[in-house]
DNA sequence: ATGAAAGCGCTAACAG
DNA sequence: CTGTTAGCGCTTTCAT
C-alpha cells in the first residue's frame, strides 16, 4: 500500500512556525488573518499536498455542505435535466449532492431517506415515488429543523418549499386543444392519484371536459403506472372497446401515450384521423414516434435550479419556508401532429 | 430551530451502565459483546433516537463506506440501468454512492474526481467523459491505493479494473450481418476515438469489411459527437453525396442512428430499402423509430453489478487488480426491421 | 492578528 | 466478555 500520510493543518502550522488555529482561519480566508499570512498558508498547503478533512470539519462544525437528492428514478430525460441543474447552482455555491433514486419505489425512498438523515445532509431535495403514501419518514428532517424542498411530485406541507408548475392548467389547456380539434370522446391515461402532477392533471382534464358540456366518462379513464407496459394495456383496452373506441387520448406523460400509439399503429389506427394523442413531459421520445407527440414541455433545469437556490437561501437564512410556499414555474403546450385531425402539419 | 440535541453512544452507555466501547462494539455486532448485552444496547439506541456519526467513526477509522461514481452523463437510459446495478450490491454490501455526472466534460471530469477525492470516498466507479485525454485526475487515487474501476468506456491502466463488452466483436458481427443483407457502402457514424468503445467498434466495422474484400472508404466514416445534432449531419452529408451514397449505416450508438433515419426519412429515402441501418446499445428510442433500429444489446444492470462487486472484493482484499485486469460481459446482436433488406419483418 | 486548549463522537489498542 | 485510555483532524472559545 504505497499510503502517503495524510498532511494534516497541524504540518502546515509546523512548516510555517505559526498555529493550527491560525492554519484552519487561514484556509477559510478568515478576515482577521493578515493577508501576506494567509498566501503563505495556501502555498505551504498547495506544497505539502494538504487536502482538507471534511470529517474532521464536519463532525466540529456540525455543516456537510451537502445536500440530499432523492428521484423516484434516474431514466428519465426530465429528471437528468432536473439534476444537471441542481448541480450548477449547488456548486456554484460550494455544496455537493448526493443523489440516490427510488426507483418509484415507497420502500426504497423510506431507505434512502434514512441514508440521507445519517450521512446528516443540511438539506434535501425530494421527488416522491409513485406509491409513497405518506412522508412520515421525512418527518425526522422536520424535527431537527433540516429544510426539506419538494419538486415536481410534491407533498404540500407546512414546514416545507415545493417547486412545481401548474399542472392542472396545462392539462386543461391540452384538454381543450384536443377538444377544439374536434375530439369529443377523449380518454385520459392517468397516474397514481396520490401524486399531485397526476391528480391535477385529472382535474384539469375533467374541467376541460366540463367546460365544453362534456360528460365524465369514468370508461374513458385509466390510471395506470404510465410505463411502457401501461400504454400497451392501454391500447389493448382501446382495441376491445368496439365502436364506442375514443377519438382522443391525453395521457399524463409521453411514455405511456407513445406506446400506445405504437400498439395503435400496429392495430391499424390511423392517428391523428382515428384516435388524437397527447402526453406530457415534451421527453425526447416525443419527437421520434410518428406522428409526433403533442405534449407539455416544462424545464427540468429551471426546476432543479429553483429547488436548490430556495433551500440554499433558506440554510442561509435569506428566505424562509413559512414566507414562500410554493414556486410556480413556466410550462407550455407543444402542438405537434399526433393532435392535428385537421391538416397533418 | 427545533434543535433536540444528538444522541451519542455516551448516552446510551450512561443509560446502560456500561462503557461506550462496549456499545460501539454492540452496535456493530462485534462478537465478543455477550448477546444479551447486544439486545439491551439496540433497544436502548432505538429508545433514545441515537443516529450514528458518520463523521466521527470515518475520522477514526478511515473508512468511509462510500463508493463514488462517475458517468459520462445521467440522462441516458444505459447508465440509469448501470447506476442502478450499482446501487443494488452496493446497499447489499453496507456502502453508498455517490453518483456525479461529467456531462461528457474533461473539465468537469477533473473537478468530479477532486471532489470525490475530498470526500475521501474508499473506491471510484469511473466510465469517461466524451473528450478525457488522460486519466492524470485519478493519479492521486493511484497514489493512495483507492481503487479505481472503469467500465464501458474505460481507460487501460495497470492499477485498475475494467469491465467492458467485447465491442470490436459486437461492431464486427453487426457490419457483417449488413453486408450479409446485401450491403457493400456502409458508412459509420462513430464517436471520439480516444473511448475504447468508438475505437473498438470503428476496428470491429473496419475487420468484417477487410473480412469481405470491400475497402475502407474514409469518406463513409463520420465522427461526431453522436446525438441528436450529429445524426442530423450525418444525414445531410449523406444527402449530399447523390449518386454514391451508402446502402446501410452503422452508428456507433442509437441517437445517432435514430435521428438521422428521421431526417433521412423526411427527405424521402426508405429504410430498409435504400439505406439499411444498425446502431448500439438497444436504447428505447430503437423500438418507436420506425422502422425499428437492429442494435447491440448489453446489460447496463449487469454491468454496474460487476464493477461494483470487483471493487468490493478489492476492498476486501479478495480479488486483486494485478489478477484481474478486466471483466468482459456478454452482448447480444438484435436484428430489426432497419437492416432488413430483403423482407420486412 | 495570532495562539492554547478543549473537545466534537467515535474506535483501536491494551488491559483486565 | 468488558472497560480504560488515547487520540483521529478540525474548529471554537477565550486569551493575549
Amino acid at each position: 500500500m504505497p499510503d502517503e500520510k495524510e498532511i494534516t493543518i497541524y504540518d502546515i502550522a509546523k512548516h510555517l512556525n505559526i498555529s493550527a488555529t491560525t492554519v484552519s482561519r487561514g484556509l477559510k480566508n478568515h478576515p482577521t488573518i493578515n493577508k501576506n499570512t494567509r498566501k503563505r498558508i495556501f502555498a505551504a498547503a498547495k506544497e505539502l499536498g494538504y487536502r482538507s478533512n471534511m470529517f474532521a470539519s464536519s463532525l466540529r462544525s456540525k455543516k456537510t455542505y451537502t445536500l440530499g437528492v432523492i428521484v423516484h428514478r434516474l431514466n428519465s430525460y426530465f429528471v437528468a435535466t432536473v439534476l444537471a441543474g441542481m448541480e450548477d447552482v449547488a456548486n456554484r455555491a460550494g455544496y455537493n449532492l448526493i443523489i440516490s433514486h427510488s426507483l418509484e419505489s415507497a420502500e426504497k425512498e423510506i431507505a434512502n431517506a434514512h441514508t440521507m438523515f445519517n450521512k446528516r445532509v443540511d438539506g434535501l431535495l425530494v421527488s416522491l415515488a409513485y406509491d409513497t403514501e405518506n412522508i412520515a419518514h421525512f418527518e425526522p428532517f422536520f424535527k431537527k429543523g433540516i429544510p426539506v424542498v419538494f419538486f415536481d411530485r410534491i407533498y404540500d406541507h407546512k414546514e416545507s418549499t415545493s417547486v412545481v408548475i401548474d399542472n392542472f392548467r396545462a392539462a386543461y389547456d391540452i384538454t381543450n386543444h384536443l377538444i377544439d380539434n374536434g375530439c369529443s370522446r377523449i380518454m385520459h391515461i392517468g397516474g397514481n392519484l396520490l401524486r399531485n402532477v397526476y391528480a391535477d392533471r385529472l382535474r384539469g382534464y375533467k374541467q376541460a371536459l366540463q367546460d365544453h358540456k362534456i360528460k365524465f366518462d369514468e370508461k374513458l379513464l385509466f390510471i395506470s403506472k404510465l410505463n411502457e407496459e401501461a400504454g400497451t394495456e392501454a391500447a389493448k383496452l382501446i382495441l376491445k372497446m368496439g365502436g364506442k373506441q375514443p377519438d382522443a387520448v391525453f395521457s399524463a406523460n409521453d411514455a405511456a401515450a407513445v406506446y400506445c400509439m405504437k400498439k395503435l399503429k400496429e392495430a391499424g389506427i390511423r392517428i391523428p384521423e382515428d384516435i388524437a394523442f397527447a402526453g406530457f413531459n415534451n421527453d425526447p421520445i416525443s419527437k421520434i414516434i410518428e406522428p409526433n407527440l403533442t405534449t407539455v414541455n416544462y424545464s427540468g433545469y429551471d426546476m432543479g435550479e429553483a429547488a436548490v437556490t430556495s433551500l440554499i437561501n433558506h440554510l442561509n437564512g435569506i428566505s424562509n419556508v413559512k414566507t414562500t410556499n410554493s414556486i410556480i414555474l413556466r410550462s407550455e403546450l407543444i402542438i405537434r401532429e399526433s393532435s392535428s385531425k385537421n391538416k397533418s402539419l
